[in-house]
DNA sequence: AGTTAGCACTCCGGAACCTTGAGTGCTAAA
DNA sequence: TTTAGCACTCAAGGTTCCGGAGTGCTAACT
């Protein structure tokens, strides 16, 4: 009892020492770059730890039964767990700044000239995916966040017309109605009009929660056309929860010596078809700076082998988000940096 | 010579004859399922070809010498090439009619609630994917083609306006414009009145190549706005060249045998990262029917693995692809009838 | 003439086996 | 506390061997 209690203590002491820090760090460091387990004598070899194999191989061991490595078979080097990459990301690394031709390269790559905020994200999100030689993603702004600002109703054909909706923060949504009997333009206008008074200044979240009792007894505008538009709304204020979600770098993620294993593939693509399922996933992470979240952390057991890097990037009020998945072993330090520096660019792109 | 000669028809002759037919089909139909080259013993035993593995060897024996079967080696059955491909798509193969289930299977998974055809089309490629076990592509309504019916000029806030784009066939494009000074709602107004007036009944294509011309010296509405609008039209007169492309079911396509080589998925990855190249690939292809291109027919190098089967669906008079990617070895019979039923059921969704 | 049985031949693919080398833990000496 | 030495383990790669599948050719059969 007393003597494991010391023991215990020993151990979170070595956890902390400052060799055990160094040679965690190097092993790390080590796998991301070369893939495969690291034993003692590249420890001793490579590095100036100043210490023996042997030194170096009890240390490991201790590292070992703290649960920070672990050994895929006996004569093998050792491998970081998941935890080991937490302690690392937590304590060890050191905050990584991006070279100023780095960030010239990924300004350069994403600065396209359309401004078209989807198109934007695309190019993002294939970026990321090319610096970090993981697959970037990107999703489009929270639209449920933003603040209502002016509605437009426009005649398109016949029995169509488009609902163009625009946010506080500039952005704007249009969606093309079907209506059952065609409606006079000033009609048209009037409806928008009064529709433009009542929800002035309201969140897109409670008017998608409230549309109908705001202005179900009201008479103005064409009561069809209101019956309409408190039917789909619904609809169209809803899209903005199915956020779009882009990725990029496939080309890049299969190179990694992980793919091998063709199953693990497959179960990456699967988990990229869904879209929505990730969409949520993503839509839901921390606001401030970058949140990682590393293989068995993840709640979704087909997430297990991998780690997710996000960072919140901002359009007036509205947050979206950017990331980049791979496998758990990956460069954490820089793709912290890459992925922080990106949410920069594109807050300060729609600052103005 | 001579002798050369009455060789060549022989063959000529035997390619065309009932039996070389009979085979070639079912050495066809069972590469296709099995993956695995076909020879004599199975011909023999599995078809009522009513024949010995002799006679059968013969026969395949010519097929190879005419190109339509090769060996991987010696002692292994055969494998049809991309010419006898070809020659069972334009000659053997028998028009294939899907079950009203299946039909019905692919209407359900289609029919979203959402009239968004951008939703509408992920969701097609989608579910080409799943029923081809392919990769299902779809590419959105070439803009291009339409003719222009309206153009709205909207504020959106200070030095931002909202350019809403309508051809005749009902489709919209939004595109947002930044502008150095603010403009007067009643500068808009006019500006999109002339506008509306000097580009009605022309086809984007035209408008695209010659809307310099046609305004540059007429003094109308706001002569920046007016400048600007010229200056951008590349731009947005421009997304309907690059239309978006869609893919969907990588999970299945990833399942196929031919990806056990890990180089080949990699080159496959590239092509839909580069989106574009392919985009413009499908984009001009036959209008009618279904479109078949095999493997080495392709002009691109980095496709003459795949085959790529296309039709055309219609939105209005506007033209948009969809498709399959896969292997050489692929279903062309049902496949070519999945592409078709989808093409159709596309243009009806849009057609009243 | 066309078809088929028989036969010798080729060659891929898997199983069994061996060797090598990398890395380990333990112990005893520095 | 560190380190040299040593015996041990085990994955990975190479070699060899064998069986089976399929072929082409030739001679006999209808």
């Amino acid at each position: 009892m007393r003597s494991n209690n010391l023991l215990e203590n020993k151990e979170l002491k070595n956890a902390l020492d400052k060799r055990g820090r160094r040679i965690l760090e190097t092993v790390i460091n080590r796998y991301v770059s070369a893939a495969e387990p690291v034993g003692s004598p590249y420890l001793a070899r490579h590095r100036r730890l100043g210490l023996s194999p042997a030194s170096i191989r009890n240390t490991l061991n201790t590292l070992e039964t703290l649960g920070f490595l672990y050994q895929p078979h006996t004569s093998a080097g050792r491998i970081p767990t998941d935890k080991g990459y937490r302690f690392y990301v937590d304590s060890l690394m050191k905050p990584w700044s991006l070279s100023e031709s780095e960030k010239e390269h990924i300004r350069s790559e994403v600065k396209i000239e359309s401004r078209d905020i989807d198109e934007i994200l695309v190019q993002t999100a294939h970026v990321l995916g090319l610096v970090s030689k993981q697959l970037g993603v990107t999703l489009t702004p929270r639209f449920q966040q933003g603040v209502f600002q002016r509605m437009e109703l426009l005649p398109l054909a016949e029995k169509k017309i488009l609902l163009v909706l625009t946010i506080k923060s500039g952005l704007v949504k249009t969606v093309v109605m079907e209506i059952h009997s065609s409606i006079g333009e000033e009609k048209l206008l009037e409806t928008s009009r009064v529709l433009n008074e009542r929800l002035n200044g309201l969140s897109i979240r409670e008017i998608r929660e409230n549309l109908r009792k705001r202005i179900r007894d009201l008479a103005f505008g064409d009561s069809k056309l209101v019956q309409l538009i408190i039917d789909s709304a619904h609809m169209f204020f809803d899209f903005s929860e199915a956020a779009h979600l882009y990725f990029g770098g496939t080309t890049n993620i299969v190179r990694q010596p992980e793919f091998r294993d063709h199953l693990k593939l497959q179960t990456l693509m699967n988990l990229l078809e869904e879209g929505k399922a990730l969409g949520e996933l993503l839509s839901r992470r921390g606001q401030e700076g970058v949140a990682i979240t590393i293989g068995s952390e993840h709640a979704r057991g087909d997430m297990h082998h991998y780690s997710l890097l996000t960072a919140t990037y901002r359009v007036g009020k509205v947050g979206g988000t950017v990331g980049i998945i791979g496998p758990t072993r990956m460069r954490y330090a820089k793709l912290c940096a890459v992925v922080d520096y990106m949410a920069h660019l594109l807050s300060d792109m729609w600052s103005e």
